[in-house]
DNA sequence: AACGTCCTCAACCGCTGTAGA
DNA sequence: ATCTACAGCGGTTGAGGACGT
């Protein structure tokens, strides 16, 4: 015997709902107070369904939604509670007083997804994939302002460009082996996801380590934030997220980062990946420190920050252009 | 002005988890 | 242990507005 359908669909409304049904709605509701989802419509004299009436008031007419564009703190928020949750909306909802679930779900898919992929950093595992780097954005930049451009220097950014961007993309693999070397059915993100639920804390990532070009020898750091955020217990033991401005080495794993990197022999050498100062602020707790801002350039800025990647010495000239 | 395409987001669908009988 | 009702979740859809040609 199958599951009986949530309501009869003979005769019930469906699609977007009317002033004089919201008003019946919100009436009934502030009367009588939400749930009961099933006899409610006959009740409140409406011909919808439940389940049609409940995610219209939990979606658009509960008095508590905040209404209007996420601020950068919230987006902020977003990204770094997805890289640990994943695609667990209503998780990361909760830690967003007003913001509902499909909220963030649809800003997920239409903003943040896009500009992490126009960034070059897959929006499932927030690790960088120069594959997803739109680089046409970059050169549209540079050629869409004349005086930034120097064909020598772009001829020379040529040549260090692909051995520079080959040692991105090889940090970027390595990393993404390292992963997946300590947790081979997981994504990275679902590596860290699982943490959360091995309390009393998490620490991650702050990656930082070295290797030395085989042009000029000098000493490339690359370094980023993968995600500055720490989980604990609370006292009542529910899962209690904190994030933190400090920072520790990838996975928190010294040695297996060590083992990994000499057994991939990528000719680098690990210098630390122990703590070590970020430079940004904790966006979180400082919401003064941060003008809200509407424009893309101004978001795509604010995100740069977020995924901090410093440019190599030897691609300093190809920043010179870019710059 | 007309048409086509793209983008956004409210709403729906199908499924799962849970409580109670 | 099983069944049912219900709430909630995540993925998907489609109407309508924005934008480009």
């Amino acid at each position: 015997m199958g599951r009986v359908p949530c309501c009869d669909k003979n005769g019930l409304k469906k699609g977007p709902w009317t002033p004089e049904e919201d008003l019946k709605l919100t009436n009934y509701i502030q009367f009588h107070g939400p749930g009961n989802w099933r006899s409610l419509p006959k009740n409140a004299g409406l011909k919808r369904c439940g389940k049609s009436c409940r995610l219209r008031w939990t979606n658009y007419l509960r008095p508590d939604i905040k209404r209007g564009r996420f601020s950068l703190e919230e987006e902020d928020i977003i990204i770094q509670l997805h890289s640990i949750l994943g695609n667990k909306w209503s998780a990361i909802a909760s830690r967003l007083p007003g913001r509902t679930d499909n909220e963030i779900k649809n800003y997920w898919n239409t903003h943040i997804r896009k500009r992490l992929l126009r960034m070059g950093i897959d929006p499932v595992t927030h690790t960088p994939r120069l594959d997803l780097l739109d680089m046409s954005s970059i050169l549209r930049s540079v050629f869409g302002n004349p005086s930034l451009l120097n064909m020598q220097g772009l001829l020379r950014a040529q040549a260090l460009m692909n051995q520079g961007l080959l040692k991105l993309a090889s940090t970027a693999s390595l990393l993404s082996t390292i992963n997946n070397d300590e947790n081979p059915n997981l994504a990275s993100h679902n590596y860290v996801q699982n943490q959360v639920t091995t309390p009393p804390s998490l620490d991650s990532a702050q990656f930082q380590f070295q290797m030395p070009t085989t042009q000029t020898n000098n000493v490339e750091v690359f370094s980023g934030t993968v995600a500055n955020l720490s989980c604990s217990s609370s006292p009542s033991g529910d899962e209690n997220l904190v994030l933190q401005q400090n920072q520790v080495g990838l996975s928190g794993n010294h040695d297996a980062l060590v083992h990994s990197l000499n057994n991939a022999n990528q000719n680098m050498e690990c210098d630390s990946v122990l703590p070590t100062p970020v430079s940004s602020p904790n966006r979180l707790n400082s919401s003064s420190n941060y003008v809200r801002s509407g424009t893309d350039e101004e978001r795509d800025s604010f995100f740069s920050d977020l995924f901090e990647f410093e440019i190599p010495e030897s691609l300093d000239d190809i920043a010179d252009i870019f710059l």
